[in-house]
DNA sequence: TCCAGAAACAAACGACTGTTAGTCTGACCC
DNA sequence: GGGTCAGACTAACAGTCGTTTGTTTCTGGA
């Protein structure tokens, strides 16, 4: 709506991610927008309220990504390969929100006002095993994996090579695309070829692409 | 020291990974115990070292384990293994403290008693890249991998495998040693072998072992 | 038996919390 | 020009925060 709400919006996200939500106060955000404490209820209900709406908008483009890649027709791997892209690609989007998801989720998920997100975020969690489900089925994912861990260990190791603080490596060292990076080594793993005496399939893949 | 103090180190442990450690009061503390809020500086000099006794003990533990497995003798490959049990083993132990480091990271680290435990954190992640970078000029570790992203990726896993809610899975469904599904996962991948066309170089390491 | 010292108590401090009520200003439309 | 209304202001509410002070209680050793 107003330019002023979206100042706020901003400024209040901008202080959650640094300094946590619960250790962010009214004043804090009235200050830093040169307000005063009271003027931020003319445009929101609740510091509740304004955090919910800080964090849905990211959680509802994040689901919708998601949604998408997982109903692509393909292989289990395939689509597994297609999630992690689109998870990356909208966590990247949103580093102050990832942040504050990322270190007050214990208090946010306590609230009433984020009921919707609370409920996104389990819909994320199926929608990762279900991929992963039918790529043991079509036989394209290993079958001693378990979904749940396997899961757990790809959103995590999504959110620590985006959040605590940015992940930033030698540049052009290697053309190393992070995201590229984190599908080879969850997919093939992290043994060089020649140390299992396997041909090097995926050093093949790497020269020619 | 006494066994009151130990009691009110057990409850706040408790209290600060259920509730966070900013929405946990000295009061709630002090209730929790039977005490009045004053008391509990007859043994605590103030909050922040209540906590800083708490997360050190475990930090103390991580970063000696971490240091045995990084010096042990034997390939980067295999010094990343007993890495990764280690920390696993050390993380699962203190189930309560990963909790609070995991959520009150920031808050925590912004506090003069945790220096210590600061300056352990940055020293587990040395050894970490440090292993990988020995496994990648060994040729045993892949060596297009970042060992900055690597070690991130291991941490954040074992982190979200052991971390927000428990990891349950179904039992005995395979024998499912969660920590050598973590150790596959990351060395040999998660792809199953005929689908890469390669030889089954794992699935013969599985039947055999 | 008396005394030292630890442990807990009672009560409050100043600062800060999210939020509300009532007032005032200034830009817009008729 | 008068009326409307959003938006910001002033001021305060009731409560909570970590912590301190001074006092009382209890226990173990001389």
């Amino acid at each position: 709506m107003s330019a002023r709400r979206d100042e706020i919006v901003a400024i209040a996200k901008k202080l959650f991610a640094e300094q946590g939500y619960v250790s962010t106060s009214m004043r804090d955000i009235a200050d830093a927008t040169g307000l005063l404490p009271g003027s931020l209820y003319t445009h929101f209900k609740s510091k509740a309220q304004l955090v919910e709406e800080i964090v849905a908008v990211f959680y509802r483009d994040l689901i919708a990504a998601q949604q998408e890649a997982s109903s692509d027709t393909g292989t289990g791997a395939d689509r597994f390969r297609l999630m992690l892209r689109a998870t990356y690609r909208v966590c990247e989007a949103y580093p102050e929100e990832l942040t504050i998801l990322h270190y007050d989720w214990k208090e946010l998920s306590a609230l009433d006002e984020i009921a919707e997100v609370r409920e996104i975020s389990v819909r994320t969690l199926v929608t990762w095993r279900k991929v992963i489900k039918d790529g043991i089925a079509d036989g394209t994912l290993r079958s001693e994996m378990s979904p749940e861990l396997v899961s757990r260990i790809a959103t995590g190791a999504i959110h620590a090579m985006l959040d605590p603080v940015r992940y930033r490596d030698q540049p052009a060292n290697r053309k190393s695309d992070p995201v590229q990076q984190l599908e080879d080594m969850l997919l093939d793993g992290i043994l060089a070829p020649q140390a299992k005496s396997r041909p090097t399939a995926k050093a093949a893949r790497h020269t020619k692409s």
